[in-house]
DNA sequence: TTTCCGTTTGAATAGTTGTTCACTTCTTGT
DNA sequence: ACAAGAAGTGAACAACTATTCAAACGGAAA
């Protein structure tokens, strides 16, 4: 035996498999799922085409982990923002809050991972995806509930709902376009939110300040 | 001139044509838009795969034309059931239920329409339909405000968001799957006709009544 | 240094469908 | 019946990319 999987190695091996999965995600980022073409992302990785199938079966596997990562990274980001809050209220509105500001700072890589056609099936991943952030809302909505802030009602239906509002009226085809201007940005986000927290009902979620100071450490956001 | 498009030769012309569309539209609706194959289409319209480039000029173009097509008919239903309301925000209550009942009972259909992947570009026909429905709600609820029945807001957004609502709540991948049963589809439908409403900020539409009213004919429509 | 064998390469391959076009069939008016 | 030309046919074509694989490369042990 005269070739070991050395330490370096290891650690080679797995800094290119994550070039690799970042290299798709920027190019996801620059110009959505259509740009996540094989030999695109290869020559961004600094790697050839036929490298990539040495880490991923295959353009499926390649974009299911990309939508699985950002997914990831978006639920702890909702989680943070939501533990962070003094009241199931305040959790519930952080965490729609949190989703609005992301979906918005990253607009084509939250289309590409949401909704944007793909020529392979990704759908078990969007659907882990959406399960994951819908379940994480749905959390929210019963502990306001539990907590006697809200009435009782379907949450999972409840959070589905709001994803889909949140998403459509943000990132869908309609969403306006110019909320590159971060002023419109905090104003969108704070009609979304409000819409979604009375959708839950959440009565005059406005005079109880829970739109605004959800919205307060979002803004911070937005700079990040 | 030995050949003249005689008043039958125009009939059969246009049969055809609406054979075709119709083919594409009972493609989608058994198989989503990725069984909407030039060849298979063809089959289904009792034409050769050529024939169906002497109606549209390329498969986008028929793709474009049944998005707007279904979209018409979908926006004809929404007018019908709103103007048949008694006041502004029974109107509303209405049109969203139908919204959530046409989409339930032609769910790939629908998904298909709205946010199925296809191969070729229908961005345009699909931010049609999308800005037709949407238009139509923002009306509904302007009219709701206008009369004192909501607060004020920003209309379009709200319906957009109101759109999204109900799409992922009913025909997304999250949408529960047997809503086949008549009566947990008409529960779908008052859960989400609901949250629609109170998003938009009416108080306590159960207990006005307007969803239970707005639900009945619809159930109607499903029988249809 | 040399040998071994896993890793990388990238040009060639393959499979999928939309689209074309030379030819056939059909309709109309004389 | 026949000419003239439009409509219909469907096999062949084209274009696009994911995927493969034979050859080249390069670290690790002897």
């Amino acid at each position: 035996m005269v070739y070991r999987r050395t330490h370096q190695v290891v650690k080679r091996l797995a800094a290119r498999r994550s070039a690799i999965l970042s290299a798709a995600r920027d190019a996801a980022a620059d110009g959505g799922m259509a740009a996540v073409q094989i030999a695109p992302v290869a020559v961004r990785a600094n790697v050839a085409a036929g490298t990539v199938y040495r880490y991923f079966p295959s353009k499926a596997e390649l974009i299911s982990e990309l939508i699985a990562d950002v997914s990831r990274d978006e639920l702890a980001a909702i989680r943070r923002a939501a533990d962070a809050a003094p009241g199931p209220s305040s959790a519930l509105a952080a965490a729609v809050t949190t989703i609005a500001v992301h979906v918005l700072s990253q607009r084509k890589l939250a289309w590409g991972i949401l909704a944007e056609p793909v020529d392979v099936d990704v759908t078990a991943s969007r659907l882990a995806s959406r399960r994951d952030i819908s379940g994480e809302l749905a959390t929210r909505i019963d502990a306001a509930v539990r907590a006697g802030h809200l009435p009782a009602q379907d949450t999972g239906l409840a959070a589905t709902a709001l994803l889909g509002a949140l998403h459509e009226a943000l990132v869908g085809p309609l969403a306006p376009v110019n909320l590159d201007d971060p002023i419109k940005l905090r104003d969108a986000v704070q009609t979304v939110t409000l819409l979604a927290l009375r959708a839950v009902g959440v009565m005059d979620a406005r005079a109880r300040g829970l739109v605004v100071q959800a919205t307060t450490p979002a803004k911070a956001l937005v700079g990040a």
